[in-house]
DNA sequence: TCTGGGGTCCTAGGACCC
DNA sequence: TCTGGGGTCCTAGGACCC
């Protein structure tokens, strides 16, 4: 058996953990620039109103006549509680898969039948009581029917105490004639129309369907999700993160921007981003993708968007080496005269980098020195914060083009300066 | 005025190889 | 009239996840 533990609207739960005063009152949390509402807790999402993904603006008298609390993204936050999430489940079960920042795969094997339930109850409050954060745990023999023991956990509330398990044949059954097709874990919006169009709604009727035509219709990737929904798993856990294959990074300036030193200077910025992230994995990219473009809501704006695809003469992971091949794409790529509200860069063909091999007639020590200054910079960004050491390229302007994040709080657990003060 | 960001996997078809 | 057989690699597009 399989339990799904998730974080019930974590975002939210992060901030309102150190605000006890919120507690029970509405609370939003916004996408980078404070664009869109990408998370609500309970009492949010009862008013009905406010739609997940909306831009904000449109919801601004709303979000004052119901009192909501927004918040900005404090990614530094939500990353530092999901660890502890994390930590404490290990405590649990030596054999779990992150499977993102909310929610995890614990595999339960070896523990009493009986007593799912029980234990994943003892998870729940053993979470609730460290963090503050509240959960819902869905357990069942694949991840697939985990997944939606959690959904019907998180939804019966009353009933469930947030924890439910599908342990037994007649509770797989009730579960997937009640488990609507646009719920379920690999259906999203294009397989569930089609399949309404078809007269199949249910997780149950899905099942109905013979192998073949699932397989022709769905590809594999269906037909391993009936299997799962039959009680076959064919989603393993994945202990261990597979390296990231492509790594990536493209946020939208707080203002528009036109400038091309200032561009440079962002793109730069999100160069030192990547690298670090490659480094962590240890290792290098072969290929790099940089592009520009303007906001295509600015309807009245002259609109312009190109990428450029770099091949990089050998695999690397130096931010300086990086920066020098982004800035030339993006020399090539800008125009003058527009907008721009976005540039990105992707790092790709990523191979690790014991399995590299070298250039049999380069100078070693270069690279070797090259490689100690990276070192250097990640271990000093790690104890002094993100940004402490930067390339000259990322100049000293960032508020020129930084995010807009008018409402957010303080680091509580991962800056000394900001901690939770208790008067 | 203001509209997110970061990923993965599968398939069909074309180009190419011997 | 009849035109091989067995493969790999790449790409664009479509689907999905959080």
């Amino acid at each position: 058996m399989l339990a799904l533990i998730d974080c019930n609207s974590f975002y939210a739960a992060c901030e309102q953990a150190f605000r006890p005063d919120l507690k029970n009152k509405p609370v939003v949390v916004l996408s980078n620039n404070d664009g869109c509402i990408v998370a609500a807790n309970r009492e949010a999402k009862a008013l009905k109103c406010l739609n997940m993904f909306d831009p904000v603006f449109k919801h601004k008298s709303e979000l004052v006549k119901h009192g909501v609390t927004v918040f900005s993204s404090n990614y530094a936050l939500y990353a530092d509680m999901s660890r502890r999430v994390m930590n404490i489940l290990g405590r649990f079960s030596s054999d779990i898969e992150v499977y993102s920042i909310d929610e995890a795969f614990v595999d339960l094997a070896g523990f009493d039948k009986s007593d799912h339930t029980a234990y994943g109850t003892n998870i729940r409050n053993t979470i609730l009581k460290y963090t503050g954060l509240p959960t819902g745990i869905g357990i069942g023999p694949t991840k697939t029917l985990a997944k939606a023991a959690n959904k019907i956990a998180k939804t019966f509330p009353q009933k469930t105490a947030y924890v439910y398990s599908i342990d037994s044949e007649h509770k797989r059954i009730k579960a997937l004639k009640w488990l609507q097709l646009k719920d379920l874990w690999g259906i999203g919006r294009r397989y569930a129309k089609k399949l309404n169009r078809l007269g199949i709604y249910t997780a149950y009727e899905l099942c109905m369907l013979p192998d073949d035509w699932v397989r022709n219709n769905m590809t594999v990737v269906g037909l391993k999700l009936k299997q799962e929904l039959e009680g076959t798993p064919c989603i393993e856990l994945e202990q261990v993160r597979p390296r990231k294959k492509a790594i990536g990074t493209a946020k939208s300036f707080g203002v528009k921007l036109s400038d091309y030193k200032l561009i440079s200077e962002a793109l730069a910025y999100y160069v030192a981003e990547v690298a670090e992230k490659l480094r962590a994995q240890n290792s290098l990219a072969e290929a790099m993708m940089v592009f520009i473009h303007t906001n295509q809501f600015r309807t009245k704006d002259k609109q312009y968007a190109r990428n450029m695809v770099i091949n990089l003469p050998r695999a690397t992971c130096s931010t300086t080496e990086l920066t020098h091949f982004a800035l030339k794409a993006l020399k090539a790529i800008y125009k003058p005269g527009y907008n721009y509200k976005k540039v990105g860069v992707l790092l790709a063909e990523l191979v690790n980098e014991n399995a590299v091999q070298k250039d049999l007639f380069a100078d070693e020590s270069a690279d070797i020195k090259q490689r100690k200054l990276m070192q250097a910079m990640d271990r000093i960004n790690l104890r002094f914060g993100k940004g402490s050491t930067l390339t000259a390229a990322c100049g000293v302007r960032r508020n020129k083009w930084k995010l807009r994040q008018q409402n957010l709080s303080p680091r509580y657990t991962t800056s000394w300066n900001e901690l939770l003060k208790v008067a």
